[in-house]
RNA sequence: GCUCCGGUGGUGUAGUCCGGUCAAGCAUGUCGGCCUUUCGAGCCGUAGAUCCCGGGUUCAAAUCCCGGCCGGAGCACCA
């Protein structure tokens, strides 16, 4: 082996080698705590129906469909809308919720609705009475909470079971109207945290005033978070609640009425918010800002909703990955746009075709360029299996016209010649009032890169389609694309040179319209 | 105020349980270079952290203990 083999030994050798430890790690999440205290994982998510689903839920969502899925158990969804006042479901978000799930490739195995389990609530409501874990309560709420921080017990949580189970039936037949009577759960009336002391379960609710959007006015008691929420995690056999480190007092809340109910409490996991820089993430925003016209819909840019994401060409793989990344820390994370945006482009690079789209356009009339002209260029630049684009190229009396960006004047202007990528070479730049002019130089890429030429991508005002696009801050653009850009279906993912990604939004009456996604 | 939970480069995260191999790894972002008919992708390199602070235990602490500071969550007849 002479030195010239060795050095090309070596040079392989360390090559590879370093090919190998930059590969990407996968992430995979940790093993999930006390499995082997259960046959089969059940994990659930439990959202509202009173909003679309935003990223805020992401991690609840994919940790908990994915961990099950991983484990060979069940992921259930079960719809929480028990308060048909302050936080009130709407129909179609029952919808929008399932699509946001399975556009995250979270298929669950399970459904409930939990306005159609009032009555199993009801039934184990007087099961805690007849326990005495649980009493009516028609103390006035000031009154109620005034003994609570005294740590000392109202009248009504000495009443027998027999009272109770009349006063239940009284907030159930009517008697009893909106706020005059509460089912609390007993617990230790010294708890440190005055806010776990005998907490209420089932309450009143005037739905001839405040109808459910499913059931109307069929049912008057309606039960709070902890008692429904408590009660159907045992019932539907969930082994795991993945959710946000504001309910980690409600898992103390609720191992008080396991504990009358002889049951176990499922293993517990709680997480921190997961914000992003900018990204508008409160329901109450959203839902406020749609209503004053401030954002266009769901899918505004600006929000930070599963639907504004996909809109924005945003993966749900990127999503996945960036829950994985997070992990299930119970600190909060404000991720950035522009690690999700780097995530994203790794999986678009290679699946989106190359098209040249001009915004803010200019004519630019070439002379000198005497004779038609076809250019074939590739869909990708690496990737030849994806196609071709074709450009046939008329002149008239020796002038072609193209559209460039006036963005790109400046650029221009600091050399004396600049190409038009893949077609031409051009000098003696004049900008006239409406319209540009320039003169062909030569054809070749090689001349171009010798004198170290730009780049501009152009489009040809012969061959054309108008074009629009909404930026991420929800302004709308418009300029012409190559013809090519309308054969594309809706929702794929394209990348404009030197301009960035976008996702077709829709194509009508001539014109592609595009959601900006990343540069 | 009370009750919990946390604090690792700009951001996110690994390591913390079972102290040494961590004068701290990875990703993203910064800056520079290479490559490329894209300002994308890829490749190479660079800078950036007294591991919140103080004390203690120890031969040895990002890791254990105590105190402090800072941040977050909860304290609804909401979920």
């Amino acid at each position: 082996m002479n030195l010239d083999d060795q050095k090309n030994l070596l040079s392989k050798y360390s090559f590879e080698e370093k090919q190998a430890q930059s590969k990407r790690e996968e992430k995979i999440l940790p093993p999930l705590p006390d499995i082997e205290k259960y046959g089969k994982v059940v994990t659930r998510f439990a959202p509202n129906p009173d909003c679309v689903l935003h990223l805020g839920s992401a991690r609840a969502i994919i940790l908990s469909h994915d961990y099950a899925r991983m484990y060979s158990g069940k992921f259930i969804l079960r719809f929480e809308d028990t308060d048909p006042r302050l936080k009130k479901a709407s129909l179609p978000f029952y919808d929008s919720i399932k699509e946001d799930l399975k556009w995250l490739k979270c298929e669950w195995d399970e459904e409930y609705i939990q306005s159609d389990r009032l009555p199993i609530y009801y039934e184990y409501a007087k099961k805690l009475i007849e326990v005495e874990g649980a009493y009516v309560c028609t103390c006035k709420s000031e009154v109620f909470k005034r003994l609570l921080m005294e740590k000392s017990p109202c009248p009504c949580r000495s009443l027998s079971i027999k009272e109770n189970l009349e006063r239940f039936d009284m907030m159930l037949d009517g008697t009893f109207s909106e706020g005059q009577a509460v089912l609390r759960i007993k617990t230790d009336l010294n708890h440190p945290n005055p806010a776990v002391r005998d907490w209420p379960a089932l309450r009143i609710v005037d739905t001839r005033k405040h109808p459910h959007p499913r059931v109307g006015s069929k049912y008057r008691v309606w039960p709070l978070y902890n008692f429904s929420a408590g009660l159907d995690d045992h019932l539907m056999g969930v082994t795991h609640i993945i959710r946000g480190k504001e309910h980690f007092t409600n898992m103390v809340r609720q191992k008080y009425m396991y504990s009358y109910l002889g049951w176990d409490y499922p293993t517990a996991i709680h997480y921190g918010r997961l914000k992003i820089e900018g990204g508008v993430l409160s329901k109450s925003k959203i839902m406020q800002g749609i209503a004053k016209g401030l954002y266009s819909g769901f899918d505004d840019p600006r929000l930070a909703t599963f639907k504004a994401l996909r809109k924005r060409g945003i993966l749900p793989e990127t999503i996945r990955q960036i829950i994985y990344e997070v992990n299930i820390k119970p600190v909060d994370a404000t991720i950035s746009w522009s690690t999700l945006y780097s995530l994203n482009k790794k999986i678009l690079d290679p699946l989106a075709p190359r098209y040249f789209v001009v915004f803010n356009p200019i004519i630019l009339a070439i002379k000198g360029f005497d004779t038609e002209r076809q250019i074939v260029l590739r869909k990708h630049p690496n990737i030849e299996s994806m196609g071709y684009r074709r450009f046939r190229l008329v002149p008239e009396n020796g002038i072609l016209k193209v559209y460039i960006s006036r963005n790109d004047l400046e650029l221009i202007r600091k050399f004396d010649v600049f190409r038009l990528m893949g077609l031409v070479n051009l000098t003696e730049f004049d900008l006239k009032f409406s319209y540009a002019e320039a003169k062909v130089h030569s054809f070749d890429i090689e001349t171009a890169k010798k004198l170290n030429a730009p780049l501009i991508h152009w489009v040809p005002v012969m061959e054309c389609i108008k074009v629009q696009m909404v930026t991420s801050d929800g302004c709308l653009i418009e300029g012409f694309g190559e013809l090519g850009l309308a054969d594309e279906p809706v929702d794929s993912i394209v990348q404009l040179e030197r301009e960035g990604f976008a996702r077709i939004d829709s194509k009508q009456d001539n014109i592609v319209k595009l959601y900006f996604s990343t540069k």
